[in-house]
DNA sequence: TCAAAAGTGTTATCCTTACACCCATGT
DNA sequence: ACATGGGTGTAAGGATAACACTTTTGA
């Protein structure tokens, strides 16, 4: 018997923009149905390149034009992929799909009054991934299920703490797939016992554990978090998330959204400083509630002069 | 009429190892041909991985097994694929081919003895990204191509700078794909003109600019140098390639035929010692042809204890 | 005894961290 | 006047870069 089995690939867009100091994502979501990201198939025929494909169908869903753009990963596992609408190519085989995953930033969380979609905070996805506050509560209220699922191995339970900064552990910002995969693994996330067509456990944690979605759209929203958190550090990306002129305060509270960590104002702004990336534009915005602050731009021209890195991020330890 | 166009994934491996001081790479050279990456169909009926299908298919190819693996990135840009053998499932429709790059790390490069498969110093393929004995002769013979090519496009130039250290511009060891990915683009890689189906230019350049590779081969290896570059400052991968006893000195020329830059000895070694992430083993090894070194390992345990980062890179000026 | 590579000491400088305090505006 | 956020000075400690020198072997 001749194997029919063959291949779509799906494109999916992690769009991220900032909005009232929280990171937020943009979702798709019919009624009564989980969110997913903005999905489309990619076309051999037609599609020069994946990013042509990307952009092109986001605009046609979203109505929103994307800028910066880069490829996060392409997950192929069989058993992850399972409540996916059929992509259907009119054949009727038996089709694999593949998903490329894409994280783009936009300056601005337009609203488009596209049918279904909105800004949602990625905190909604991953409560215990902002530790702005201090501690997230949702950590605590994993920890016990994580210990259990740990039991005696020893292993486990040294990968839990690495991982959830249990016991001690320092908490590591950037490991927020991980993370994801640790807790499907332990079969917390909603999606591992659906992707094995199991009733949901684990009801009492839903709200510390976050929001599932559809697909593996949450474990590519996880990606492009810990991408986008290691990124930042290394190359000056936040700025595509700001608007032309920006307060140096409100470039902090961005990367704190993003980081999910608060920061040392002065050592953050000397940091920024010495590394000459912003440059004062002599304007004031009075609405910041206290004394009005100047607005700052990002030297852009820099990128075609010299290597530039990102910002460090001085830990405020509360 | 019905597009017939389907998608075929395709998967390389770049496996890399250290050999004599050099960084090499597993090749595979049918007799008069280009040398190719290991390369392989996925099946999307039988593999339940892409991992999984690329382990097989590589152990099938080169007898060789996998050590650490991890997946680069995904191209699939129409027009760089041209020369690829038909991977035909038989149904003779125009596929287009996707491929899907990966990286791996072995600590011995043991010679199988599978036909036309041979490990390759990665220099081969990029002459001038070897700065270990000071700026290489590779460039110098490429900057008057590159500032043909930049003409009087100030953003051009700028870039060839930038990337290329030209006039002062300190060396990046990191941007292997951008440099590649020029060289492409300014039609002087080989691979360039192939591509569009006329005959090569350049040929005088053809040492400096190193040995093209079929299809998107070489702009896959660039991808893994890149990310292995990158890595190794925040990730202990350089031990992936190291047997499990080896001298300071061989671990320093394994980090500097990596990132093709030399380091400063001490300097070096303190950083190792700060971060602790090796152990002496008290035994010597006499074979160094002066003084006998001391053997260290890696505290592989550390992984499971701390979050670990790389090694520092402290350069020696020449 | 000399070449070759291993291994160590020390200093100046810069960056990071961690303090606490003053400034300009709206209410 | 006081609350609110904007914006600054400075000192301690640690990391990095740069210098050159001693040690142990084989030929």
């Amino acid at each position: 018997m001749e194997a029919a089995a063959g291949v779509v690939i799906g494109l999916s867009a992690v769009v991220v923009a900032i909005r009232d100091g929280d990171a937020v994502v943009l979702t798709v979501r019919p009624r009564g149905q989980l969110a997913g990201l903005p999905f489309g198939p990619f076309d051999p025929g037609g599609h020069r390149t994946f990013e042509l494909a990307l952009r092109a169908f986001v605009t046609a869903q979203t109505r929103f034009d994307l800028g910066y753009v880069e490829q996060l990963y392409t997950f192929g596992d069989k058993g992850r992929d399972a409540p996916l609408a059929d992509l259907g190519d009119g054949d009727g085989g038996a089709k694999r799909v593949i998903s490329v995953g894409y994280l783009a930033l936009t300056p601005q969380a337009v609203d488009t009054d596209a049918p279904d979609t909105a800004w949602a905070a990625w905190s909604r996805f991953f409560p215990y991934e902002d530790w702005r506050e201090g501690r997230p509560a949702a950590l605590a209220a994993i920890e016990p299920a994580l210990r259990d699922w740990a039991g005696s191995s020893p292993e486990h339970l040294a990968r839990a703490r690495l991982l959830f900064a249990l016991d001690g552990s320092p908490w590591n910002e950037e490991r927020v797939l991980e993370r994801y995969e640790l807790l499907y693994e332990a079969g917390l996330a909603p999606e591992a016992s659906r992707d094995r067509g199991e009733a949901a456990e684990h009801e009492a944690l839903a709200a510390a554990l976050g929001e599932p979605m559809i697909s593996d759209h949450r474990r590519i929203l996880a990606t492009a978090l810990s991408r986008l958190r290691g990124k930042l550090k290394y190359r000056p990306v936040v700025f595509e998330l700001m608007p032309e002129a920006f307060t140096l305060s409100a470039l902090q509270r961005a990367v704190e959204a993003i980081a999910g960590v608060p920061l040392h104002k002065q050592n953050f702004r000397r940091a920024l400083e010495r590394a000459e990336l912003v440059e004062g534009l002599g304007r004031l915005d009075a609405d910041t509630g206290g004394r009005p602050a100047e607005l700052h731009r990002f030297r852009r021209e820099l990128l075609s002069a010299r290597p530039v890195s990102g910002l460090s991020l001085p830990l405020l330890r509360d």
